[in-house]
DNA sequence: ACCCAGAATGAATGAATGTTCATTCTTGAT
DNA sequence: ATCAAGAATGAACATTCATTCATTCTGGGT
């Protein structure tokens, strides 16, 4: 394809002119961790080149490396930059001072996990592109466990208290936890690989149903 | 590097000798694909070359574009082998003629899912592999949501005969199949990404409490 | 109005990788 | 023993990509 659009006026949807602009690193930094979170929702991370994240971001590709000094490092903190997001999300809702109710708090924790439109999808796709390559990448295994390991633990205290608060008996809070956590991750995954078999209201439904099962008194 | 190998008796640690062999195809396309297998388990998908691959096979670079006509494809037919021995697997047990008792079958079915030793974990980190980039490649969906769906529709047939040999109410066999599938999806991811919070024992554990709260007649 | 620290650029570089193909070698048939 | 079909090889090629760095440009301080 020729460069024809020369022939008009600027019509490119280039979020702002040409004109070189000078920003604080903090910012350029998410500005390149966006860019490439929307190229790894596209692509696959395999395909991930610095020309595409930088022309993505509306830069240079000498950028990429002035505020990340690699490729790899760039890649390690867009991981973290996810994992912390929606972890520190979950945590909040977990921790819960806004929801005093147990039940009610159960109900914003699925949402969260399982809610939202098009963007959750894209960081859904980012999140199982690290989880692919985990197996043989110990950095990107411990940014998971470390923000994992938290969560999992706020879970088991919510659990705990469901469980006192409904005397349910004979229910291990650890054990059901990890159950929950797993769960959650296998319908991300099938919303991801076949969202033609798994509708996101299934998804919700069967979730819905564990924590049913479990704490039937907190759950209607 | 030139032939000096002829002053030496061979004590070079290759499988075979340094011998060039004549195969048939459909010997070497497997050759290939396990060698495939082993680099992505070692390597992460990304990372893996038609280099490493054929190195890891013992054979030259020239024959893997000889019996599969490029990389992609190569990588393509990788999954669609192990896609479908795992949901091979599953299907033979659920079907199940050589075990009459559905409690039984269920068993059987969790040993499989979560069993084996070390090729399991190298054939799971595989499949997760191919999960990360199948949200940018349909190429990778199509093969896994056409095995993954006669997997789901065994796993209901199996799920309804024993909800009606139990008698068990107010239990939808479907649902029930998609929240078994997405649990042992989330449990294998569990135990790639981290082992150290999750054990096999307890990934076993949670599965086999899941299946015991739906049919607890069937699940001692 | 001037200046300069350092942010931003992108052409150039070198390394890595997929693919090709002329050549060599093996095997089974004759 | 000879031969041909085609399996196997690996050096060479073309491409793609991460990284560098000489140069340009910007904006706040004076």
């Amino acid at each position: 394809m020729t460069d024809a659009s020369s022939a008009v006026t600027e019509a490119l949807p280039e979020a702002s002119s040409k004109r070189r602009q000078i920003r604080p690193k903090a910012e350029r930094r998410q500005q390149l961790i966006d860019a490439t979170i929307r190229c790894i929702a596209q692509h696959g991370l395999s395909a991930v080149t610095m020309q595409m994240v930088t022309r993505e971001a509306g830069l240079s590709v000498g950028i990429a490396n002035l505020h990340f000094e690699s490729k790899d490092n760039l890649l390690k903190e867009t991981l973290r930059f996810v994992a912390e997001e929606y972890h520190g999300g979950q945590i909040d809702i977990m921790e819960g001072g806004d929801i005093p109710d147990l039940g009610e708090r159960l109900d914003a924790l699925l949402d969260f996990q399982l809610g939202r439109g098009v963007t959750q999808r894209q960081k859904m796709s980012v999140w199982f592109a690290y989880y692919g390559e985990a197996g043989a990448r110990p950095v990107y295994q411990k940014i998971v466990s470390t923000v994992d390991r938290l969560a999992a633990q706020k879970l088991e205290a919510l659990f705990t208290d469901i469980i006192r608060e409904g005397d349910y008996s004979g229910v291990d809070a650890r054990e059901l936890a990890t159950g929950y956590s797993a769960l959650i991750d296998g319908l991300h995954l099938g919303l991801l690989v076949t969202p033609r078999e798994l509708s996101k209201r299934r998804a919700r439904a069967v979730a819905r149903e564990f924590l049913r099962r479990a704490f039937p008194q907190h759950i209607h």
